[in-house]
DNA sequence: TCCATATTTCCACGATTATCGAATTATGGA
DNA sequence: TCCATAATTCGATAATCGTGGAAATATGGA
């Protein structure tokens, strides 16, 4: 992961409605919101929330897929551990420091076997 | 840690030169580095350093001390370990994820038992 | 085909951000 | 005290960002 999409991703998280938006979408799980029901959590106008889903999409944050006459985003979570991991590496030098730690969903064990 | 502060620290990072700046720091260790040592290393006139360093400092994610004309930035790590901590609090609903690992510095470790 | 629902794109506005030279402030040594 | 070094603050400029109403674009059901 290059620092360029790194510095894409902590932009769109460095966001009032969009922070909350990504935490909304991590606690959801794999299984995700409709753009609807993030809109009515979060109190956004429509055209807004669009905005900042387009934001996190584009960073690579969280995916999109279509149920329906709804759109469904849900986090991605390779994503938010290997930017973690980017922060993190090499921390102090290598000396003294635990790794930087990885939320395990299913979908994330399959990647990893595959 | 609240919101608006993760807010404040993510946008303190999200910036070509911040993210480097900080990472530099992360991987110095608890030394730090002088101003000038890191307007070197990253090429950045000091003015628009000092800049920088205002931004990362005031979001709390590094912390200066004096030595002689010197003035020495280090990373707060305990910070970044919170900061971490906040974007993956309670993923996927606490299913079957691992928690946010730390980076366990010596400084930290003294916090910890105090 | 026609309509209702779900969501996005367009647009214009005000507000915030990054940049860096010049001037200023703080510290230590002679 | 006077000077050199280390770093910050000031100021002006260009660029990017967040906002939300109105219009446009899917999709599914009658």
């Amino acid at each position: 992961m290059e620092s360029e999409h790194v510095v894409r991703a902590l932009a769109a998280l460095a966001q009032d409605h969009r922070l909350a938006l990504f935490r909304l979408l991590v606690q959801a799980g794999p299984d995700g919101l409709a753009a609807g029901a993030i809109a009515g959590a979060l109190g956004v106008p429509a055209s807004s929330l669009s905005f900042h889903l387009a934001q996190l999409s584009n960073a690579g944050l969280i995916v999109q897929r279509r149920d329906g006459r709804s759109l469904i985003y849900s986090a991605d979570y390779a994503a938010m551990n290997a930017l973690v991991g980017f922060l993190m590496a090499n921390c102090c030098g290598g000396a003294a420091c635990a790794p930087a730690a990885e939320c395990i969903t299913e979908t994330n064990r399959e990647r990893k076997s595959a």
